[in-house]
DNA sequence: TAAATATGTGTAACCCGTTACATATTCATG
DNA sequence: CATGAATATGTAACGGGTTACACATATTTA
């Protein structure tokens, strides 16, 4: 690999101007910038970003932490995260976390190693008192941290309470809720987006609520109890779109017809709810803006650190699918 | 941040005596030894990557190509990667490539000048003549691009067969094919295992081959197309579990009952096959398990260059589900 | 007991860029 | 024409580690 003294030898001039060259800073003279030009074109020079990223302190790295990329909400997210990351000239790293804070830490130490320049987070397990000692931008996305933090996330609550209304809408009469793990943000607004439109019902109970842990299997089972033990429920806010596919399963197993006895509605708007029978009807996050729109606010905050960073909220949309009835095939 | 020079001065030591320490090599003393050890963690000293790197010439970065993440088969994969090369204290950078040889030159190129240690490529693009420029240690992964570059991979084309034989074992008597694109090794590795049981048949014919590209769209478009044209197909063989829900969903669509009508069997392995109905019958690949193979390779070949490495072929496992007739209920 | 070897530690060069500072030349302006 | 500003380029320090080499002392070995 030719370095920078070997551009300067072949252009005879000092590795200063090589570098001045490269980038486009300080004076040199035009024929002096084409001969240097030539060398580095003939030996096709590339600089070598560690001795940059050693002398600048900065690496142009941007790590994304998930809690596992084998949700598939996740791979979306990774990909804009990524798309964006690129687009700035900044590399991308991806970690998962397992939402265990031990594995937050440990990458978070390695990275720092490494010069990082910033990180988007998607955690439910980081502690406050860590959040504060982190010397590296931050913004945390789907899920809020701390009001300390940029995040960039949607409209959990309200979108849950249109959610819930939809079903009602549609003639449903009693609605019940498969939950999120409360350590979550976006779990507990979508509880309360849920709560908020059925807690004065005559009919609500307690016991209409059934903790999903945003896992297929673990919903799966959570479905299977709740409809078990209430046969009158005719009508389900699950908190994603993976547990969603988890209570259609749940339904199948117990020979419940999905939209005729039970409409599911969901969270999230990935592709996999496109993909069962039923498909999935659910409230859709601009999953790919929302990654995209917090890189950008990472690199902005990177690039200048002073700038003003404050949090941003997206909205979800309805996208009905086949596990909710139509309001016409209603009387 | 502490350097090494502000331990150095607290133990009262040279730098190098420091980097003795941290490095555990060359001689020191035992009481020196705990004077710096005192003092590295009185500091909190963390060594500075980015000056080792620079100096070693080595990263401990590994980076990892795929076409899109989004297809649910690589994530599975990525993740196995990653936990592998945490293992092994290497960070992980993920890639998407859009199976697009600009994409994949350009990352290198980047990835080149930070110092990366090796590569794992799932490709189906990148042309001999790059690959022999690659003066990287790389590993194919899932598809083979060239003899010369060693390879991580499963039992294609015998898989194939197994699971054409499979469908011919419950009784199908005209088994079509959706294949993968031709560039992708693996896609014609399993066409060819598909030819092999088939392609004496005297029902067979060229257009019980239909190309779906391994995406989930074109492969739905092109099942609709094929049972159309031949609705006397009752078995049907997808060459990626992806394009056979692709394949559940267009059967669905013209009414074609699944696996009464017709019997489904795909390749691959992946959770989405769990989440159809009827969850989807396939020849699962080991998928986790190549990852990290293939990750621990590529480190074996970067921490002693002259290790011999060769390629790796594991086998696929037939998994019954739902999209095939069972034997016993097939007179 | 002298020579050979092992142990312990520091100095300084090196990895490869960037840039503050010094110096030289050219140009514009009063 | 003198003077300050703009242009052009080089020297050397710097970022933060690692390690070859030199040197000193301690321990073996013959």
């Amino acid at each position: 690999m030719p370095t920078i003294k070997d551009v300067a030898k072949l252009a005879e001039v000092s590795t200063a101007t090589v570098s001045r060259v490269l980038n486009g800073n300080g004076y040199v003279h035009s024929e002096t910038k084409e001969r240097v030009a030539e060398a580095i074109k003939q030996l096709n020079y590339r600089p070598n970003d560690v001795a940059r990223i050693l002398f600048k302190g900065r690496s142009k790295m941007i790590a994304l932490f998930v809690p596992d990329i084998m949700n598939p909400y996740f791979p979306e997210l990774a990909r804009a995260v990524e798309d964006m990351t690129n687009q700035h000239g900044f590399t991308f790293v991806l970690c998962n976390t397992d939402d265990d804070l031990n594995k937050e830490i440990t990458y978070l130490e390695a990275l720092k190693q490494k010069s990082l320049d910033g990180i988007i987070v998607v955690s439910s397990t980081m502690t406050e008192e860590y959040i504060q000692n982190i010397d590296v931008p931050v913004i945390a996305l789907d899920r809020i941290l701390h009001r300390s933090m940029a995040s960039v996330t949607v409209n959990n609550r309200e979108g849950s309470r249109q959610a819930v209304q939809y079903l009602k809408d549609l003639g449903c009469q009693r609605i019940a809720h498969i939950s999120g793990p409360e350590q979550a943000s976006n779990a507990t607004q979508r509880l309360e987006g849920y709560l908020d439109v059925v807690k004065e019902e005559s009919w609500f109970k307690e016991s209409y609520i059934e903790p999903g842990e945003y896992h297929f299997e673990e919903a799966k089972k959570a479905t299977e109890r709740l409809l078990t033990r209430h046969p009158e429920i005719d009508g389900l806010f699950v908190a994603n779109d993976l547990m969603g596919v988890g209570a259609i399963k749940a339904a199948e197993s117990l020979g419940i017809k999905i939209p005729d006895q039970l409409s599911v509605i969901a969270f999230d708007g990935i592709t996999l709810g496109e993909t069962t029978t039923p498909t999935l009807t659910t409230m859709a996050q601009p999953i790919y803006k929302i990654g995209a729109r917090a890189a950008e606010l990472l690199i902005q905050q990177i690039e200048d650190r002073h700038h003003e960073i404050h949090s941003e909220e997206f909205t979800v949309e309805l996208i009905e699918r086949d596990s909710t009835r139509r309001k016409e095939d209603h009387p």
